[in-house]
DNA sequence: CGGACAAGCTGA
DNA sequence: CAGCTTGTCCGG
């Protein structure tokens, strides 16, 4: 066996291959410079060629291990210190280190960097609110959760952030390509040096630069960070939910614990998960609740099920925009995998789980009502009024489209994913929740049946909905400015629905808070959903290991349950996987 | 993943 | 028993 230092130098490669999970040592050739750790190469393996990176520098081969010589050195990969965040998230969402090698990695080859860095001014502080905002979130020990209501500008919060900290290292994280456009435009504006990933990758690796992108700009190829900033972060689209299931929040929050640098998570309705343990500062108050608009909730539960979707007051508020010039009313109705609800025909009360207050449904013999969420059953009786008489709830959106546009006397357009972006000037849009992505503004904004949302077989069910609301509020402004949002419900006390019309996320917070600890849900346990042919195999062995608890779920799916994140990611890591096709889905959504 | 090789199946 | 399919193994 070669000492180190003698002999040829060697490197040890991860193959980008998924299903290969192991790594094999290869020789740099003579007259090759040194490959760094991150490097994109081709090997040689078992007769073909493959890519790879190199993950570690002058290792000792095995005894009786003849390392075959690298085939090519194709281009600049991650910087080490990303490698090392890449092993982390393996670890921590118990996916394949190539993985996410692949997506530290440049979209296209990069051989050489574009130039040196050149540093650029830093903008002016764009003064205000967002000073004291910043102030004391840089107080904060570790990442701080800025909460910003729906119409106050968190761009500003960046600029502050990158006039305080310089523009070199700082990364700014958005949920969609035209959120991180604009906000790299607004910089730009503002005089700081910006790189917009995923293209300008090399830029971003040379240096000096403000790195703005989406989800995948987490992984920006900054050797170390100075400062960053995530953007509603409490936004789905930060989430892969292929599986490994990573989420951008939680890379971003590990590169700034690592490099010591400050990271601002700004939201108007941070989730449980990203407040619980963390600093969390506003605006004061009257500030916070102006930057919401008005909500009003029209409590549906006495109306016949059969009266449709549209309320009185719906039909009274829409004719009022409409009057308006250029008003537009934007209807959103939940379509894709919607719940099928049952609502009393006596009283019109919804059926809801009397443990959880998810949504129930029929099922057995004798017909037993049980909760999609957490499966307490009852007996089929309304929780109100004891009539035992149920009636479907039934929706759609094409329907709803036509209706509506019958209703107003206006023509009423339907926004789908499939579909371009609808007119410009439409006054009446119907559409799911897709339509709040592709309109930037309206005067009236309508969840036609909020309780889709509110009482989805989801644990965080709630804040997604209050999520919901908060991109409502976007398109409408802050109260002052005149628009609305209205929401259609039968849970009109529902405490999502009430942090919206006060203005206050605390309110859901808190009750969420109380529900989820009874139930050892995030953040107070880690949860990981497996699903595929090889699941229930794992999940026995899983069984077995101590600080897991494993319980099986209909369709070859196993939910498994931890104390926390890292007893969770260890106990994945230490059992074998059996053969099979198998998803681990660490942190999900639903269970 | 995908190539190598072995074991199993088929038809003349 | 050649010629093919199917299954298992393993990579430096």
């Amino acid at each position: 066996m070669p000492a180190a230092g003698t002999g040829p130098r060697v490197v040890r490669v991860v193959p980008d291959v998924v299903a290969i999970h192991r790594r094999f040592d290869y020789a740099v050739p003579e007259g090759w410079g040194a490959p760094s750790v991150g490097d994109r190469v081709r090997i040689s393996l078992h007769g073909r060629r493959v890519g790879g990176w190199v993950v570690e520098d002058r290792v000792v081969p095995g005894p009786g291990v003849e390392p075959k010589p690298l085939a090519a050195w194709s281009g600049l990969g991650p910087p080490p210190p990303v490698v090392a965040v890449a092993e982390w998230a393996a670890w921590r969402w118990a996916g394949p280190l190539a993985s996410f090698l692949g997506t530290a990695s440049p979209p296209r080859v990069v051989r050489a960097l574009s130039g040196p860095p050149h540093p650029g001014p830093a903008p002016d502080s764009p003064g205000g609110g967002a000073v004291a905002l910043v102030d004391a979130a840089l107080r904060a020990a570790g990442p701080a959760v800025v909460r910003l209501a729906p119409a106050l500008d968190a761009v500003r919060v960046v600029l502050e952030l990158v006039h305080r900290t310089g523009p070199g290292g700082v990364l700014v994280v958005a949920p969609s390509r035209s959120r991180a456009g604009q906000v790299a435009a607004r910089l730009r504006a503002a005089g700081a040096p910006v790189a917009l990933l995923p293209d300008r990758w090399d830029a971003v690796r040379a240096g000096g630069v403000v790195a703005v992108g989406t989800r995948v700009a987490a992984w920006a190829p900054l050797p170390r960070l100075a400062a960053a900033v995530v953007l509603d972060a409490h936004d789905e689209a930060l989430k892969e939910e292929r599986a490994p299931t990573w989420s951008a929040v939680e890379v971003v929050v590990e590169r700034g614990r690592r490099d010591g640098a400050p990271v601002l998570l700004v939201s108007p309705c941070p989730p449980l998960v990203l407040t619980e343990g963390r600093t969390v500062v506003a605006p004061e108050r009257s500030v916070e609740r102006a930057g919401w608009p008005v909500v009003e909730v029209v409590d549906r539960t006495g109306d016949d099920p059969r009266t449709g979707l549209f309320s009185e007051r719906l039909v009274a508020a829409a004719r009022v925009e409409l009057a308006r010039p250029g008003g537009r009313v934007v209807c959103v109705l939940h379509r894709t995998g919607r719940v099928r609800l049952l609502a009393c025909a006596a009283c019109g009360t919804l059926a809801r789980c009397t443990r959880c207050g998810g949504a129930v449904a029929l099922g057995g013999e004798p017909a037993r009502l049980a909760c999609r969420r957490c499966g307490l059953e009852r007996p089929t009786v309304c929780a109100a009024c004891d009539s035992a008489r149920l009636k479907a709830l039934r929706i759609g959106v094409s329907r709803a489209t036509e209706e509506i546009g019958a209703l107003l006397g206006t023509a009423a357009v339907e926004v789908t994913a499939e579909a371009g972006d609808p007119p410009a000037d439409a006054p009446l849009l119907v559409g799911t929740e897709a339509a709040l992505h592709r309109v930037d503004r309206a005067g009236l904004v309508v969840l036609l049946d909020a309780d889709q949302h509110l009482l989805a077989p989801r644990f965080a069910a709630a804040e997604e909905t209050l999520a919901l609301l908060a991109r409502a509020a976007r398109l409408v402004g802050g109260r002052r400015g005149g628009g609305r949002v209205l929401v259609q419900t039968r849970v009109p006390d529902h405490e999502a629905l009430d942090a919206a019309v006060r203005g206050d996320p605390e309110l859901l917070a808190a009750s969420e808070r109380d529900v989820r600890r009874v139930l050892g849900l995030p953040p107070f346990g880690a949860l990981a959903l497996l699903s595929g042919p090889g699941a229930p195999a794992y999940a026995g062995a899983l069984a077995r290991a101590d600080r897991l608890e494993v319980s099986s779920l209909p369709g070859e799916r196993a939910l498994v349950r931890a104390a926390d994140h890292a007893a969770l990611a260890d106990g994945l890591a230490a059992v074998e996987r059996p053969a099979g096709r198998l998803r681990v889905a660490v942190d999900p959504d639903g269970v």
